[in-house]
DNA sequence: AATGAAAATGTGACCGATCACAAATCACTG
DNA sequence: CAGTGATTTGTGATCGGTCACATTTTCATT
């Protein structure tokens, strides 16, 4: 027997059962499928039953795009990430947690509602930021966007999205006004870190401070020095250190500190990353971590655990954040255009880099 | 003025551009403008560029979701990750680069082509798995599907995407008979490893081996054991060690190895948590790394920069895997049901684990 | 100039859900 | 037990693309 030479054009696709198929075993109208897949109250019981014993003989599962087209609800939550935050170049990751705690958070609750969580990687540089997303919004018209860091503080992106009519929340950021904006108590994080250094007796304790467009940087700031003007602690100008989160920020703000006359017994940095270049300076000073110094960081990521010694740490609640910001924008309770702030529980992680102030 | 005391219901959102209202607006068909879109090659020139011109003027971008109704295709490519993988509980994440490098890989090639890239998370030891998988297809009913290990090695979840129909790539495995399987040559890269140890003057190379599920590991050890036999340096069983992937086996293998009476300079551990374990060990039994002790590592991960002294390690090309594997599935130019198999090049990453053979 | 095939463009049906509305059933009242 | 309104069920249109096919235009060839 003889099939031709020519390959065959690839079979087509299993056909998936759909809601007409349904209703035909059940012996309901196509409506009433519908109905008890979105769980509409007026269906009796009975009735119900026999539905869905048809969908799990079926293994029926209402197709996405066809609920899009039929309906004004896409059951997408689009997901906006920095690019260059996730990988610097071709593969070269730089141990950014965001993504997959995003993922987990984020996911979990779409997947207990039907939805389905998407992300988008945008150059915050990129001055066609704006379209990339007003793209995707035409291209998917997702019910809900979730704004991460730095994306969060660009409200270019929120004008358009409320232009646009589409409910968003905001990761770590707010602006009072708009969207639905889930932060971590960053200021009381930072009191409890002061305090922890505080309670160990030590009263010498810097702070190296984050980019000042980042609101949580400010509020970091501040409650330091909160914690310190209620303990009747000493402020000393030059013991906060600016800094921009990056490495090199931190070893700078640590080589001054580390040279200063009146030398701190403890530094609280803005992030790892600068925390990671205060302990590296502090090697290479001869400066004994936790012995002569304390060093507490925020947001702990993945790679804290690898440092030594292991980073005590403030940690920003990423995954519990993208869950609730999927829940805020799936149930819809919250009008998007009056701006609501929920703010979540933070960790404080009691490691390796904190002990009693020196003598 | 009263507006009532109701709040209004959300205004509705903005409506995109029709393929309709580009019609429109050239003087054309909406056929026609699907053709322009999808770069029919029968389609006039000046026509097209009134297309296109209609097309920048509104900011038209097509709807995913109509297309999928449409058509047959669905612009979608659908990546599968273990989520035990992904963070080890809420909100605890393990440093996976996984999510991130799969992200940043697969959904540049995806844009590139007005796809999208879909995650989910789906337990490995959960027996629902197939049926979450298949959910999924029918629910998105995705134009590939990307399996990641552990996923790769589930022959399970390759038959039902066989069965459905569905193009699929593996990642980091092979079966050689269905699927785009996308593979680094761990062999070579194993035997790479060995021969910059052996290059050091090192002959007692210690290799700890991971889960022998994995493709991948038994193609490690064996890529040692070839590189040791042609360089005729002496093989001694006990410097095999088994490994499961986990730091603990990794402790132990080390542990075994240091209290031997014919110790090994040099060890290659079959990834990055088992070589750190092999650093806790090490700085344990007072060796010093790399004056007596030379470590390489497999994979990569980002915590691994912050290892000291940071490791020498055989780079995963995750991100142009993730990448290779959308390309090949946006294609279609693979018949899946042959089963390809597509070697990409490894990095070695010499950073400062390994030196010189002690005395 | 006539012819016919190939290339370019247009027309209307269709995918699988939901929506708006119509019809049937039920429950309660007088 | 008819009459009313509320609840339950059904019908057909619709979303925005692509598909199959019909039609028109182009152009080489006779």
């Amino acid at each position: 027997m003889v099939w031709g030479g020519e390959k065959l054009a690839s079979e087509s696709r299993a056909k998936s059962p759909t809601i007409r198929d349904v209703a035909a075993v059940a012996g309901v109208s196509h409506q009433t499928v519908s109905r008890v897949i979105n769980k509409s109250p007026n269906v009796k019981p009975a009735l119900r039953a026999k539905v869905q014993a048809a969908i799990d003989q079926l293994g029926y599962v209402p197709n996405i795009a066809a609920r899009r087209m039929g309906g004004n609800r896409s059951y997408l939550i689009l997901a906006i990430n920095d690019r260059a935050r996730t990988l610097d170049n071709w593969g070269v990751g730089r141990g950014n947690d965001w993504v997959d705690q995003m993922l987990f958070g984020g996911m979990m609750e779409c997947e207990k509602n039907g939805f389905r969580l998407i992300f988008d990687l945008v150059d915050t540089e990129n001055p066609a930021a704006g379209k990339q997303l007003a793209g995707a919004l035409s291209s998917l018209r997702p019910d809900g966007v979730i704004l991460t860091p730095p994306h969060s503080e660009n409200q270019d992106l929120a004008d358009l999205l409320v232009a646009n009519g589409t409910p968003f929340a905001r990761i770590g950021s707010s602006n009072k006004k708009d969207g639905i904006n889930i932060l971590m108590d960053d200021m009381a994080a930072a009191q409890t870190a002061t305090q922890c250094l505080l309670d160990l007796k030590h009263r010498k304790i810097a702070f190296i401070s984050g980019s000042s467009d980042y609101l949580a940087s400010t509020s970091r700031l501040e409650g330091y020095r909160n914690a310190m003007a209620k303990a009747r602690a000493p402020i000393q100008s030059d013991w906060e250190q600016p800094g921009d989160f990056s490495f090199e920020s931190g070893a700078r703000a640590a080589e001054t500190l580390f040279s200063s006359s009146d030398r701190p017994t403890a530094i609280i940095a803005s992030n790892d990353e600068m925390a990671f270049a205060v302990l590296h300076q502090a090697d290479k000073f001869g400066i004994s971590v936790p012995d002569d110094l304390s060093v507490i960081s925020f947001d702990d990521t993945p790679g804290v655990r690898f440092s030594v010694p292991p980073l005590t740490a403030i940690r920003q609640p990423i995954a519990a954040m993208a869950r609730r910001a999927a829940s805020e924008l799936i149930d819809q309770k919250i009008d998007v255009n009056e701006g609501a702030e929920i703010t979540l529980p933070f960790e404080f992680i009691i490691r390796r880099t904190t002990g009693p102030a020196p003598e």
